[in-house]
DNA sequence: ATAACTGCAAAGGTTTTGCAGAGAC
DNA sequence: GTCTCTGCAAAACCTTTGCAGTTAT
């Protein structure tokens, strides 16, 4: 698997008076390999390579590669959000009220928005935690009020 | 308190076969007197006027009024959504990460993305149901990565 | 050796569900 | 009288926390 970025927040965690282990390092790669998933299914993963690890571990260690600003979650709606590594950047989650379908799009559909939000609002608007709600053009066609 | 909308719902109410109670209409009018409301919060609300009303009784008529299209939510990052009637339009969440204040701002500042979903993709958006997180003007100067 | 990390298990908060009784129609 | 709705309680779901043992440094 890829091993570049392992030196490379090594130092970040030691920095921070934190420890490599083992269990740290699964649940990066598990994210890396799932692209973005619930930290339930981010456990499951983990435990296919070392079966012990414990899912309070999984939470605790998100937490913490989320300071690290490694990774960041979206809340998609209902219950679990999904992790992801920070630099897998370019998507916007549409998600589907009538069937639940996730779909991604680029970012570049909210450029506009993001740029009036830093102008009028002085807000800077975070593009991984986007979650557009709606209709997608396979529902919207069927129903209407 | 206004009282113009009972007649309607109550119609649509039947014609699915559901029926009017205290409990509904004092949900719906909970809702539209907090604005906008945590479950709980509800809960809270119809208590005052009727102390038995169960949580339990709350959520399966959120999810009834909701069916109904009278109200909506909006998922503003954490635990509990938030529920407010649907003619309350007019305003999209800025929830800053870092000190957790949420600004309401005209849904104007969306309307251009809002457009490019439904050209590009066929997304009928839900200009509701939009909360946008990032770090509000307070926070932004502060700390950088 | 020290201090952080892990697994386990229990607790916390939020939402859902089963059921018997009450109530609308 | 029938069928829906309510309140209660238990369960389910997701997440956090305390603690004793383990492990990195």
């Amino acid at each position: 698997m890829g091993s570049e970025w392992e030196g490379q927040w090594q130092g970040q965690l030691r920095a921070k008076g934190y420890r490599l282990t083992p269990q740290r390092q699964l649940v990066l790669e598990a994210i890396a390999t799932l692209g973005h998933a619930t930290p339930d299914e981010i456990c499951s993963q983990v435990r296919q390579v070392a079966k012990g690890v414990n899912i309070s571990t999984v939470y605790r260690t998100l937490e913490l590669l989320e300071e690290l600003a490694l990774i960041t979650h979206t809340h998609l709606g209902h219950g679990a959000p999904t992790y992801h590594v920070a630099d897998d950047l370019g998507h916007v989650h549409l998600v589907c009220r009538s069937c639940g379908d996730i779909a991604e799009v680029s970012p570049d559909v909210v450029s506009a928005t993001v740029a009036r939000l830093a102008e009028d609002h002085g807000f800077a608007a975070d593009v991984h935690h986007f979650a557009v709600f709606g209709r997608c053009s396979n529902c919207a066609g069927r129903q209407e009020g």
